[in-house]
DNA sequence: TCAAAAGTGTTGCATCTACACCCATGC
DNA sequence: GCATGGGTGTAGATGCAACACTTTTGA
């Protein structure tokens, strides 16, 4: 563990004759997905308005893939960390600095980039919508825009083998801007003996750009997952917010209803009631709530 | 969304022109930790072994960080997915390829590895240790060998402030093989307003390369995590196993012990009984199990 | 008075936990 | 018989789902 003489010395040589170009080196991007939950058009003026799961894209303005959507990135320089890189695409897109982010998976196929190989590095982070203001178009003349983000399970299939199963379900993601955008993504998962392995697939794609639809279809799973056992849907909401806005995060992410009175006794020791009150619409005023780390099981 | 005839010529002109030397590429490698349950030396023969949790090392035999050990890894080639590149990897190290492998995360900080800027992207492998027989010496003169792993947290102090608070947690990793190696990690999760971030540092080390031990630290976290709502428990057993087997190597990835009635019932739609039983001790012979993942609640 | 949402109570089912207990084996 | 692990039964606590019900507001 201590090094002698005789390793200063060859240590020395290594140094002198290194080559940082001996290894081939790869083009490295970072993509960010930013969601935020939107409000739907509601005419009744009665009605609370329904919400929906959005995500930020950016028409592409060179080839390839000009004129597809596509998100917010770009390349990793030298001196720049991947978190780094990542939050510089988050501050210039959104105007902000105090989001949620979270890597979320480095798509590394190798023609996954028409030009040369690219790596992406992607990243996820959560927008409260209203402290966004997205400008039409950014200096470069692109267009930038939200969509509405509906991921759904359409198929599934499962067939037996030998020693095993083989498992492939068919997802469909719809993105409503500007244009309408669709995908298709087929997850296969094979178990064999004791090992089960996975494979995405895009095996439809318009309007995408690359494979940003697969980042996509891997954020919407991964905030699923991440709602049930953490306390991320919090990121997505102002301050102070009622039950039935967090409830409307859960549901438009997850895709399913909830049943209020369960719901609020579910997340009752997430959050702390406040002094204040809503009061926008013609029925009983909502209670404020704040989000309390306190509650957490640990 | 069509490409009208100036769009191709526009795009012949941009394939002419590109250089796919005008981004700074950097170099990419990937690390495999390659996870295994192995049995602690008993000498009561009466008395089933204890088992622990072992990962695979190799002692860099170059410098930088020549004589510390490492996780198997190697650059990527610019035609190779990064996937395929953590399959060779594995392939060369351990002789199989029908293992459990999965992403696990691309450590991006800039001065990583004192050589150059250096990306790696980590992916962890399970392996049922009896199929895997390590030769002791590689051929390129390196070592290479199992290293007993343990990671505890030992404090975790929340300090409040204003708007949230800071905590932070401190864990040891400490690995036994060849050489005893130490590390020490910190890990800072701050909560402002509604936004939870996290960042990790190591803050002591001893014997491991670059940032391995911090590559081991979410893995094992991964690990520890993956347990409680997926079945990879199962990809480091044999494909049967007796119903103890399945709670050690529970209880060595938590850390716990665990309430063995309580334990059956937990994971018994999960299994399936076989005819075989194994009576190599001196006592009541156990039924061997098999995975059955009908029992999955979907 | 009415629509719409805010919010509470009740009941039954499923699951987890702790703990006591019996069974089978080789020596 | 005894040490050691294999394996089952039971009672209490907790959590969750379904659903019926009351409260409060603006128009």
């Amino acid at each position: 563990m201590k090094k002698d003489s005789n390793d200063i010395k060859l240590e020395n040589d290594f140094w002198r004759d290194y080559d940082p170009g001996q290894f081939e080196k790869l083009s490295v991007a970072v993509d960010v997905l930013i969601f935020a939950i939107g409000e739907k058009q509601q005419d009744n003026a009665r009605k609370l308005p329904e919400k929906e799961l959005r995500i930020l894209l950016k028409k592409r303005t060179e080839f390839p893939d000009k004129n597809k959507w596509a998100l917010p990135g770009g390349f990793v320089a030298p001196a720049e960390s991947l978190e780094q890189a990542a939050y510089d695409k988050l501050k210039q897109k959104t105007g902000l600095t105090d989001l949620y982010l979270e890597q979320l998976y480095t798509f590394g196929e190798v023609n996954r980039d028409s030009r040369t190989r690219v790596l992406s590095c992607s990243y996820l982070a959560l927008v409260d919508a209203a402290r966004v203001d997205i400008p039409g178009k950014p200096s470069d003349g692109g267009e930038i825009g939200w969509f509405t983000t509906v991921c759904a399970l359409i198929a599934d299939n499962r067939s037996f083998t030998e020693d095993g199963y083989v498992r492939e379900k068919q997802y469909v993601l719809i993105l409503e801007g500007p244009e309408q955008l669709k995908a298709q993504i087929q997850v296969k998962e094979t178990l064999n003996g004791n090992i089960i392995s996975r494979s995405e697939e895009l095996v439809y794609n318009e309007g995408l750009a690359f494979d940003h639809a697969a980042m996509i279809w891997t954020g919407i799973e991964r905030l699923r997952n991440k709602l049930e056992y953490t306390s991320i849907a919090f990121s997505l909401l102002p301050r102070l917010f009622t039950l039935t806005e967090l409830q409307q995060v859960y549901e438009t992410i997850l895709g399913r209803e909830l049943t209020a009175a369960n719901f609020r006794r579910k997340i009752g020791h997430l959050v702390e009631e406040t002094r204040h009150t809503r009061a926008d619409y013609q029925h009983r005023p909502a209670r404020l709530f704040r989000f309390n780390p306190e509650g957490g099981r640990q």
